[in-house]
RNA sequence: GGGGGAGUGUCCCGAGUGGCAAAGGGGGCGGACUGUAAAUCCGCUGGCGAACGCCUUCGUAGGUUCGAGUCCUACCUCCCCCA
């Protein structure tokens, strides 16, 4: 598995950041000479990204930190046409105006984990949408469609899923993956780039890019892609019922996040060191090797170090303590979700099931009573047996109340 | 253009003789057991309501009927066969 000359090739490898490679032994030649310049292309088909994403964001963060040059590319013209790999049904297009939005939205995220400057291992904002929304069509065509063959076309992963299930594949779709390939032949002319990542579902994508570039007579080019994470019982990664696991803090807390993380499956957690934090190799096995109620400490630190990098120390060391505090101690932590409630409401009496509405914790009254009705309620520790209860200021304790769902999911009422 | 088939609880898949808030899965949530894990078992899984109950829901819009997911008409979308 090891054996690479260069830092990038020998930590990503090591990590498990690699599911395939085009070259892997040119590219590890190319990284051990001098800085090499990469990208890694994503949708603005949602305001924020999600921990699905992360394995690439941290396949970039370890490809700067290990000397070379990250290229973050925004599908602002891509996204307009919209990827069919992996996905056996179209989506709904989005507007230009929906895409912009998501895309200055996405942005925060990725000064999180790379460094944007001008020097040689600065990392690169570009948009596709550059090249891409000023294209002329059959200069296009002439210049770039005619090294696609649609007989190779067909057979693509992507293009076949849908063929073989009868699902329908616009031309615009169909499109999809000639204009990647462009990106990839556009981005080595503009920038150097040589080598483009991105999740296994975009390996077919990534390889069309670099034959074109063969065809047009770019330098060598690469592809590395990612392996798909899925939790140890097969569930999709970053997908949980209150939706997917947001990096935007503003749609997930540090705290809900560092939740997350804490509750990671035993059997994924060496996995998960090695991709979402930087300690060191012999610390990620020496920590996976815990055994039994051990292995909570090893969850605790991968909570905290994956919150760090997105959310920062303080805030993954808040969220920890939070935790602490409240699981382990039966008291609050300060970083738990809280909700405001005004003095003369509460003076009045506020029904349960509208305030653990109110709390984001339930998302109807009948699904509240519902809860009441299964044990899942409590107010303060206690369980809630009456569904027309009410709170009041009696029940505050030390200035707040404290809802929970279940055993994990707390938010606190404040007067305010 | 002609003929045949399909669209079901807005998470997904899927049964459905005119009496249906609609079978069954998966997923999710809650409970028990645990270690804030997994596995297992149990409950819940449209909205309002303290409650009798009321309202909304089966591609869309009309119609027949005491009553329509179910029958009729038109339309939309998709699939298959023929041209």
């Amino acid at each position: 598995m090891s054996g690479f000359k260069s830092d990038l090739m020998q930590v990503l490898s090591e990590r498990g950041f690699i599911h395939q490679a085009s070259d892997a032994a040119g590219l590890d030649d190319l990284a051990a000479n001098g800085p090499v310049t990469a990208y890694i292309g994503f949708d603005c088909t949602a305001p924020s990204l999600h921990v699905g994403s992360l394995v690439q964001i941290m396949t970039l963060r370890w490809l700067q930190k290990t000397g070379h040059r990250p290229i973050t590319l925004m599908g602002g013209g891509t996204t307009r046409v919209g990827d069919p790999s992996g996905k056996d049904e179209s989506r709904q297009l989005l507007s230009y105006e929906q895409i912009e939005a998501n895309k200055l939205s996405l942005r925060s995220v990725f000064a999180k984990f790379l460094v944007y400057d001008s020097g040689p291992t600065g990392a690169l904002m570009i948009d596709n949408a550059d090249w891409l929304g000023s294209l002329n069509y059959i200069d296009f065509l002439r210049d770039v469609g005619r090294h696609f063959s649609v007989n190779r076309m067909l057979a693509m992963d992507s293009v076949k899923l849908r063929l073989d299930r009868d699902h329908e594949l616009s031309f615009l779709e169909f499109n999809y993956m000639v204009l990647q390939a462009y990106d990839f032949v556009e981005l080595h002319r503009r920038t150097g780039c040589v080598l483009q990542m991105g999740g296994s579902d975009q390996w077919g994508n990534i390889v069309n890019g670099i034959d074109l570039g063969r065809r047009m007579g770019t330098a060598q080019l690469y592809a590395v892609t990612t392996p798909l994470i899925t939790t140890a019982s097969g569930a999709k990664m970053g997908k949980t019922a209150q939706g997917a696991v947001w990096l935007n803090a503003e749609m997930k807390s540090a705290y809900e996040y560092w939740q997350f993380w804490r509750n990671t499956e035993d059997a994924d957690v060496r996995r998960f060191l090695a991709l979402f934090t930087e300690l060191p190799m012999p610390e990620v096995e020496r920590l996976a090797g815990l055994g039994g109620a051990e292995i909570n400490e090893a969850k605790k630190i991968l909570a905290t170090e994956a919150t760090a990098l997105l959310h920062g120390r303080t805030a993954a060391d808040d969220a920890a303590e939070t935790a602490r505090r409240t699981f382990e101690e039966g008291t609050l932590g300060d970083a738990l979700p809280t909700i405001a409630i005004s003095l003369a409401a509460l003076d009045a009496g506020v029904g349960v099931l509208g305030l653990f509405v109110e709390a984001g914790l339930v998302a109807s009254n009948s699904e509240a009573r519902r809860q009441v009705r299964g044990g899942g309620l409590r107010v303060n520790d206690t369980p809630l047996a009456d569904e027309k209860a009410t709170v009041s200021a009696a029940d505050l304790v030390d200035g707040t109340i404290k809802l929970s769902l279940g055993r994990k999911k707390h938010v606190l009422v404040r007067v305010g």
